[in-house]
DNA sequence: TATTGTTATACTCTATAACTATA
DNA sequence: TATAGTTATAGAGTATAACAATA
């Protein structure tokens, strides 16, 4: 009996499924915007454009720098998918989704949510649990 | 009722989450490993040869191209850990740890499990939920 | 003809540093 | 002084393509 190898073996069993599993949601996501021929970092940014917000917020919901978003967001004007205007305090440019913008976001998140394997395959009591139990593993990063 | 802003919005949660998950480990390996001054991928290669393989193999293992495998046995070569010797089959060549790579991949796994965040937040049954709703998450993936 | 491994190169993603214009 | 955004550049990480040796 070896009940510390098989606690190794146990940490290299999980960390090779949250692996995986974040593998198969990032593929997922490039699948089903694929149709759409938009870079994925670039629908993710439409996707995150819910209502008007100022480029250095969007960097802090993507987790990215500032400098990224400025591509992002040079990218969806080009495509007529947002407006880049000053805010109040005129540092600040809000981008917006114009019309074409916000009927292509409504497109792509019922192209995307709906496929998500963790939607498809498991049901709303796992997913609730699921929840909790990454929540509790990711408790208290910095 | 669930709109469908409602179940982007936990689509997108749950991919966060699972994200996030997913760069802990990551992060953590890299911190388990940095004191052993070898670069991550050439320590992942290393846990990886608890056996001698052909370099195809080891590719097989870590999903990655061959030629990306060639540069990790350089570096695993340079650094005497293993021997890279023609087998039966002369096009093959087989990985084998040297005695210092044998001591030196105990060393690693040794550093690398026992803290992973996995085990030290989660206990036992939630380690068990957890791995069957990752594993329903990936069944029957390509 | 197909496969192993090698080499050289290219590409993707993202960050860093220096800059400007405001505040 | 500090912050929002921009620009140019650099780096990590990894793949692609052409190739030689062998099957």
């Amino acid at each position: 009996m070896s009940t510390q190898e098989d606690l190794l073996e146990e940490a290299r069993r999980m960390a090779s499924l949250l692996q995986r599993a974040a593998e198969q949601v990032r593929a997922d996501f490039a699948r089903s915007v694929g149709p759409f021929d938009l870079p994925v970092a670039t629908a993710r940014a439409l996707l995150l454009l819910d209502a008007p917000a100022a480029m250095r917020s969007l960097a802090d919901h993507m987790a990215c720098d500032q400098s990224y978003v400025t591509g992002l967001a040079d990218d969806l004007e080009r495509r007529g998918l947002v407006t880049r205007e000053p805010g109040d305090d005129r540092r600040v440019k809000v981008l917006t989704l114009t019309k074409a913008g916000a009927a292509l976001r409504t497109k792509l998140s019922r192209a995307v949510a709906p496929q998500s394997p963790v939607m498809v395959r498991l049901g709303l009591a796992d997913r609730v649990t699921l929840e909790r139990l990454l929540t509790t593993l990711l408790a208290d990063q910095p």
